[in-house]
DNA sequence: ACCCCAATAGTCAATAATGACTATAATGAA
DNA sequence: TTCATTATAGTCATTATTGACTATTGGGGT
């Protein structure tokens, strides 16, 4: 959640904006880095003003519907700061929602352990591809980064994943249960 | 949300237990692999209880409080290999909070950017030292596992930093912002 | 002139997750 | 004995997150 402050507090010191323009930036742009939806941004930025790191305003262009436009205060510029030094000197515990399946392997068969991690490898590859594809420079340097990071993660868990089926292969002991 | 499920009933497969006993074990021996909150495993039992995947009831010992015991139904059993199966066959999007920090390194100046690196540099060098020495099967094949796989992701994060690191030190272009 | 659809701009009720709290029993130390 | 800890066993109010929904407008096609 704290992420969520910080991603949107970086995006408004660039510039005031309305809840639209960010949420379509995420939308479009960082879909590799953040998977916040737009009603969590509102919440978020509701929150935000609250805290007073955000000032909240209407604006009206010709007739369209009117739009909250939100700014950062200059209380938001230093929490900005405190929350980026905090995010990037920190390693946060990371948790992978497949290590659960994982200790449960042996409730199924050897032959059906091996058929569910070999579609599952078949996605990370896809997911690979899209990420070495991505193209360059979308938000400056950060995102490139942020990619290259998601991209090493993804092949080191190609490799291990690799690895793990080809242990399970060679394993000639009993074949699991049910 | 779905794999804390998965996890539950996991453990209930095997044997009925009561709440605490659960979040006892989980506490004890699975801190590495979820972080899951006590009274989030008992709101999701309690959910777990409505759709009929697990039975609650009372049980005393002594004069001890009362216990909760959940124990697994049948609809429970094929609920828990449905989420099995789900959960090994497929790679969902990881997302990593640190991310988000990278994005914004420009605003600070490289000097403190490298600082700050190295300080989380340590951290996740402490992490892999903890998990590289954590003790082995605990609870069957699969915690191994899952610290395993922890692990690979861990040295293939400190790989990375080490890098990023070099190359901010390297890069004589201008000194950032602030 | 009229209609449909994509884009614009959000709201809200429902769900999920957690920190802080309650309460009792056994245990050991002074 | 009495008192403070620790272990036992949860509850609940608050916060966070999201899916589903509401409305309006501009523009293109016919």
């Amino acid at each position: 959640m704290d992420e969520r402050s910080l991603l949107l507090l970086g995006l408004l010191l660039v510039q005031s904006q309305h809840g639209y323009q960010l949420n379509e930036f995420i939308e479009r742009n960082l879909s590799r880095v953040t998977d916040m939806k737009k009603s969590t941004a509102y919440a978020t930025l509701d929150r935000l003003c609250d805290a007073g790191f955000v000032d909240k305003h209407m604006e009206q262009e010709g007739n369209r519907p009117p739009r909250k436009v939100y700014a950062m205060t200059s209380a938001g510029k230093q929490h900005f700061y405190d929350m980026l030094r905090e995010n990037l000197s920190h390693a946060d515990q990371m948790n992978f929602a497949s290590d659960i399946g994982m200790m449960f392997l042996d409730h199924l068969s050897r032959k059906e352990v091996l058929k569910l991690l070999e579609s599952r490898l078949h996605q990370l590859q896809t997911q690979v591809d899209a990420y070495a594809s991505a193209p360059k420079h979308r938000y400056g340097l950060g995102v490139d980064f942020a990619i290259e990071h998601h991209l090493v993660h993804l092949r080191a868990d190609v490799t291990w994943l690799h690895s793990i089926i080809h242990r399970i292969k060679e394993d000639e002991s009993d074949d699991g249960i049910e």
